[in-house]
This record gives structure tokens, C-alpha cells and sequence, in this order.
DNA sequence: CCCCATTGTTGTCATTGACAACTTGTCGGG
DNA sequence: CCCGACAAGTTGTCAATGACAACAATGGGG
């Protein structure tokens, strides 16, 4: 009963998903090498251990920063294609493509940590199924322009394949570059993938 | 003169890059998180003080792998297209393709911290000279295809930004899947770059 | 109303990265 | 040839960290 009385309730209440904000926040703001499990303790003004009562490992919290992350990247994918309608595939692929690399400009960190943690075989089930998600929300236009004429026919997993590829690959290379040059050569690459390589 | 005499030299004799290659190997066995400065030492055989003589910090050790990486990748790259001779841009293309995806297959973690090193603004001149070098060996066949009206013409660089997008994504996409799946896929996204997704 | 699962807490340990101070080996100029 | 400067390695130390164990507060359901 000395002066130390916490004002802040024994329970956070949601340590959980205070401790996925700082993380995410650490992480975009300094880096991956930064996020320190005591350090997002003392953040959320709770002692060094409470962490471990959420997430048995650094790992298990880093996978689920990392499952947010395909969460959200889907959600905003599939916004972004329900503001465009029924435009066409062009337009739905470009939109798609403008949202993927806007996020993965605003959130470089967080996408390399979310494909980082892919790779790993002891990586959770569920991180697989984010993925998957995220590819099915891809595959889905591509599959309704097939059926519209709009782009060539056959299976359309290669098609939905190269589409992703590329969007990632660009997102990766490009994610430093200054974002009006962005925009542009983004628009290029969505001409290129829908006229092709070959000469006409 | 206790049997203690180490029979090894006081002087490692390249103990950076022993360094390197230890760090190498542990990052492709046992994942990113376990590389520690002081392990690589004991495997070394040095102090733990020693790697601090050859790399200023973690990061520096770090950088300088993800160096290696940049160069023996476009090393394979211009070994694959010496290998195909002047076969034609798409059977180029599918080389370069070829030996991307095998090199992300077979060193995943070190292509993931390439890229990582890459996006840190505080990474040193020398890594975006290195991917520099690699993008320069994949549009170069790009241009040489366009002059001979092997592919249809205009700026390369949104092209060769297409296809290495597109190799890169792949890769990053595919990395976990089985060998004949990737064969196949890859070549079915060969064909999709060079002819589009539009109808003919 | 009290039991006990959940959530937090304190304490501790081995490992690690960084740094400082010192030693050993090597090599080139006088 | 030797000697001094520099490169490369060494020991010692420190604060920070992740993991774990043992204990304590909270509060909801039997």
C-alpha cells in the first residue's frame, strides 16, 4: 500500500491485441530487428513475462502479426474490387494491382515479414490459408473475365499466377521508389501483361 | 606448453570469409533467427570477439551475405544465357526464368534477406549496386530481342520490370512447391507473358 | 460463496551483441 | 636486421533479451 498503486486495473483487458498494434507499429517505425517482446511489454505497461500468457514464443507473435497482415491485404483487395463494379477485367486487375502495391508500399515490413514466415515449414497452418485466401481473391476476376470473353480462356490458375507474380515482384522492387514513378510503371506493367511479349 | 597449444594459427587466415560461409549454411539450415555472431565464431574456431575485427556489427555481416547473394545470382543468370547462345529472347527468357526460380528454390532464406537488406534505407551503397548489376543482366536480352523485332518494341525498361516482377513474384510465390510443379507453372508463365492476356 | 482457470507478476538463467583494453603476429622502411 | 605501426585475435564485461518457473490477483460459474 505504498505510494505504488498502479492506477492501471491487474487485467489490461486486451493485451493481446495491444501487444499485435505496438508490435506492427514497432515494426513499420524501426524494423524487424527492433521488436523486442519486453520492450512491447513495457509499451503496454505490463510486466516483462505477460506476453508469454498470449503468445508461447517470439515466433507465435511474429505469425500473427503476420496473419493480420494477409488479413487486411485481403480485405483491401476485395474492397478495392467491389468500389470498381463491373468495369472490366482490365480495370479490376489494375485496380487490384494499385491497392497490392499501395499496401505493400505502406506496409514494406509487414509484407516481408508476411512472406518470410511463409517459407517456413513450422510456420502455421493458418498462414497457408491467409495466403490462399489472398490468391483465391486474385483468381476470382481473372476466372470472371475468362467467362466474359474478356481475356483468354484455359486454366486459369497460370493466368491468375503470372498476375500475382507479377504484382508482388513489382511490389518488392519498386516499394522505395517515389510514388508518381510508381503509379506509372505500374500502369505500364498492367499494359504489358494484357498485350503480352510478342510482337503484333 | 601445456597441451593446451592450439595447433591451429593465431591468425585465422580469412576468417571473414570462413565467416560468411558459416553464416551461409546456418541461414539456409536453421532459418534467419538463429545466425548468431558468436556461434559463427565458435564454429570458426575464434573468439567471440574475432567477427567484430572484419564486420562492424550483425548488420554488416548481414549486408555483406546478402552481397554474396546478389552476385552469385547474376553470376548464374549470365552463365545461363551463355549457355543458351543466341537462341532466340523467349528461350532466353525461359533460361533466366529456369535459373531464378532454382536459385530461390534452392536458397529461399538468402533471397528473402536480400530483398530485406535491400528495402533498409540504411543498407549501403553496394547492395542497390548489386541489384542493379542483376536487373541490367535481365533487361539486357530484352533489348537485344527488341532490336531484332523478336518482341514488340518501345521503352524495355517497363518490359524487362514486367518480367523480372514476374520471375521474382514466382519465385517468392512458388518457392515451397514440388520441383515438376514448378517446371510446369513457370513455363505456362512464360507463355503468358509473351502472349498476353488479351484475346486474339 | 468459494473454487479454480485465466491473466499477470517477480525472479532467474543462459545467450547474445557491443564495446574496451590488451596481446600477438606481420610486414615494410630505415 | 630490427623496430615500430598496423592488422587480427583475445579476454573481460555489460545491459538487453527470450524463455521458463513459481507465485498472486481477479472474477465467473458450479
Amino acid at each position: 500500500m505504498l505510494g505504488g498503486m498502479a492506477d492501471r486495473p491487474y487485467h489490461h483487458g486486451d493485451l493481446r491485441a495491444a501487444l499485435i498494434a505496438n508490435a506492427e507499429r514497432a515494426l513499420a517505425e524501426r524494423g524487424p530487428s527492433a521488436l523486442s517482446l519486453r520492450e512491447l511489454a513495457r509499451e503496454a505497461g505490463v510486466s516483462h513475462a505477460a506476453p508469454g500468457r498470449h503468445f508461447k514464443d517470439k515466433q507465435a507473435l511474429l505469425d500473427a502479426l503476420a496473419l493480420t497482415g494477409f488479413d487486411r491485404l485481403t480485405g483491401r483487395l476485395e474492397d478495392a474490387l467491389a468500389a470498381v463494379g463491373e468495369d472490366g477485367v482490365r480495370t479490376r486487375v489494375l485496380a487490384l494491382a494499385r491497392t497490392y502495391v499501395g499496401f505493400a508500399i505502406d506496409n514494406a515490413a509487414l509484407l516481408d515479414l508476411m512472406y518470410a514466415r511463409k517459407h517456413d515449414p513450422r510456420s502455421s497452418a493458418q498462414l497457408s490459408a491467409a495466403m490462399e485466401r489472398l490468391l483465391d481473391t486474385v483468381v476470382r476476376p481473372i476466372v470472371d473475365g475468362q467467362s466474359d470473353g474478356e481475356i483468354a480462356g484455359g486454366d486459369p490458375w497460370p493466368v491468375a499466377m503470372t498476375v500475382s507474380a507479377a504484382l508482388h515482384g513489382f511490389a518488392t522492387l519498386k516499394a522505395a521508389a517515389p510514388p508518381e514513378k510508381v503509379e506509372e510503371s505500374l500502369a505500364e506493367v498492367v499494359r504489358v501483361l494484357f498485350e503480352g511479349l510478342a510482337p503484333r
